[in-house]
DNA sequence: ATATGAAATAAGGACTGCCTAACTATGAAG
DNA sequence: CTTCATAGTTAGGCAGTCCTTATTTCATAT
């Protein structure tokens, strides 16, 4: 009944639920990559199982029962993250292609016991909370882009998009470093940052994805 | 192209094969709960792929490509079995569904790690080879339906059969324990067996998925 | 030489998941 | 309020996997 498709599916929906973004048909057939048809079918499919919600006004959201089920995933994913990172040696950018299989063929008996193994973590990571052992975050964290000159704090999240963890891999960026911001340009709004006493630059783009904690305020 | 489905079939005719027993379609069907025709047509595409061996006369057999695959599957599930029994503190009759899937999904670069994190183990909880760190067992390894009153070993794998492990399990039976042979029971062929201080009957049947190192000689 | 059982083939069914093309609903601008 | 563009849905189909039963072919032991 359940296919790591189907659990893709649900997946991005709670995604965009998270994020208060209204999700549309076509916004979701494009982050698929595939036809709004096939979405619209797929979620005809998924209100049968119960998964997404009938008749919302608000775009696609889940069920209780949706949710549920993608929270569990989420969750797996996370772990397997940290187990890779933490035991395996992976780097963070190495580690989303397995975790990504491997959480879809977690039982939740095999998730229990990582996790105890794992001593129940917190975050992944990339900084996400892992749900079972955090439900929602306790601290403030927001964009690094929202942040002015002098403000100071510490790197808290990092969105999970490839090229970014990439590139902030090679300047060693760490989560929990502390930094402050130096200067932000004109025109390209790329923010320069001092961080454990090398400055670095991350573009405007870039910084929606950096959460932080603000220390100043 | 390969998938789990797949995987399976090369996995059950590479069993038989090692057992140097000759595996008819008949036999493949029956030890997958299928119609002879579904396997027929399965290694019909298996031959297409490169899998296995075409116009065999004792029986399927895999080619080097084939075998390469059934190894690293073989390889993969082991691993995971260590993983689970020794850091996820699973008995060894659980392991074997979550191994299952797992091996599925696992990448090289995945297995290398894990078998490093494992400090390349040579042995799966039951015992059993774990290919890449041994080629062939180095111990000449006996059913335990084969000796005789008074012979003493000391048990070294079990095959991986469900229920068997169950009873084992409840017995207290390890792998590594010495036994003596104390009697060997009329009609039943059951033996009496002292490890440990205790004593311990084995069915024939099961005996014969035990094997052992013999002591004595 | 033939009967028997094994294996292969033919034909088809149930799924999943995708597509294009056509149609309908919705909502913003005139 | 109508119109028009865009979003969404439905219909019909295709490809792929894996299975089935029924039938044919093949090998071999008597």
């Amino acid at each position: 009944m359940m296919t790591p498709n189907r659990e893709d599916y649900i997946k991005i929906i709670f995604n965009s639920n998270q994020n208060k973004k209204k999700l549309t048909n076509k916004e979701l057939a494009f982050r698929l990559s595939v036809s709004a048809a096939s979405t619209s079918e797929m979620i005809r499919k998924l209100r049968v199982t119960g998964h997404v919600a009938e008749g919302t006004k608000d775009g696609i959201r889940l069920t209780d029962k949706g949710r549920k089920e993608a929270k569990d995933l989420v969750r797996k994913h996370r772990l397997w993250e940290v187990f890779l990172v933490d035991h395996l040696d992976y780097s963070w950018t190495e580690v989303h292609a397995d975790a990504e299989v491997l959480e879809h063929v977690t039982s939740n008996k095999l998730a229990d016991r990582l996790d105890a193994f794992l001593n129940n973590p917190k975050y992944c990571p990339h900084g996400e909370i892992i749900f079972g052992n955090v439900e929602d975050r306790d601290d403030e964290t927001i964009a690094l882009n929202n942040l002015s000159v002098n403000d100071h704090g510490v790197f808290k999240r990092v969105r999970d998009t490839g090229e970014l963890l990439e590139y902030l891999e090679d300047i060693k960026f760490n989560l929990e470093d502390e930094f402050i911001i130096k200067e932000i340009q004109q025109e390209s709004d790329a923010i320069l940052i001092e961080v454990e006493g090398k400055e670095i630059v991350v573009s405007d783009d870039a910084s929606k994805d950096i959460y932080v904690l603000l220390l100043n305020s």
